[in-house]
DNA sequence: GCAAATTAATGATTTATTCAAG
DNA sequence: CTTGAATAAATCATTAATTTGC
């Protein structure tokens, strides 16, 4: 009986640090992150349920805002006169790959790539945003996850090929008895 | 024998990305990291020993590079013409956090703060960069190591108080034999 | 055929381990 | 030996397949 995270607070988002102009952008999905063991850029997160005390910089709501909140209600979070205000949205998206980007992916893997840097990542991320819209981050957990589950898939047909020849050549060969 | 990573490629970093302007600076670290699974700035990857510290925004350099590699030597690469050259660098640093900056961390982390999503991260950040130098990522790690080795701490505490009930009351209990 | 109900994949997070600097 | 940094493993959650009842 383990417990789990009982709801994580969920920090995901994107740091609007020192955005140089806040302005004209259409929403879009914002530069981009990178992100953690690798390098990242950070998209911006979710919204303090509440905010916490005082926030020292940036008002204006920009950016930061938008939750993605693992229970799926999305919490759009502005700042007005000093308090944060959370408005639920749309639903929250996650990405998901074309079948272009999946291929270009995919070669890089059977390349040799496995945990792209930084710059590579960007790189990636540039070449893949002409199929479709795509972040640093994407790429990271893409490469993760892949990687981990090709892990997987070679464990499992290990464990199978030595299951097979366990019941196959085990009762071939002589079973030496205790006798 | 696992074989663990046997030497991950590394590739912790900041990219450099489009820099409007590569010209200039000299290396100076960009703003900031999100992280991964949380949300992180970037950070920048390593420093290289010198310029950490101040540095103004941005502009550019091509940050990018600095390896921060497992096995210590470092490097520094440089776009030059087309290719990226790679200079032996010195000596990674790793963060070393004040005695203020603990007793303010010690302090959020028994407030109950565990895992602070990147906003948070961004102000613990800018007070804790009052009592010497520091980035997001290290409050990120040093919650994430806190909170796993609080866990294993506790975890060593029941065992052995466990063994201790096993040890003092089993025998003293009465030990229910068969009969 | 088709939409609700299931299940399979897989994107995104969190936790556990490991590496290594000091 | 402590602990910052990084990676791998385990989980969680959402979207796409698919199955099923009509």
């Amino acid at each position: 009986m383990r417990v789990h995270h009982l709801h994580a607070p969920s920090y995901l988002e994107k740091a609007a640090s020192a955005s140089p102009s806040p302005a004209t952008a259409p929403s879009t999905s914002p530069p981009s992150a990178l992100f953690p063991f690798g390098a990242f850029q950070c998209l911006r997160p979710l919204a303090p349920k509440i905010s916490l005390p005082d926030q020292p910089k940036k008002l204006v709501a920009p950016p930061d805002v938008l939750g993605r909140v693992r229970n799926a209600t999305k919490l759009l979070s502005c700042t007005v006169r000093n308090h944060t205000v959370q408005v639920p949205v749309g639903g929250t998206t996650r990405w998901n790959p074309s079948a272009e980007q999946i291929k270009v992916l995919e070669a890089l893997y059977r390349g040799g790539m496995r945990t792209p840097n930084s710059a590579q990542i960007e790189r990636i991320t540039e070449e893949l945003g002409r199929h479709g819209r795509i972040e640093g981050k994407n790429v990271f957990y893409w490469f993760q996850n892949h990687k981990a589950r090709e892990r997987q898939k070679q464990k499992r047909a290990a464990l199978l090929t030595l299951s097979t020849l366990d019941s196959s050549s085990l009762p071939a060969t002589a079973t030496k008895v205790p006798n």
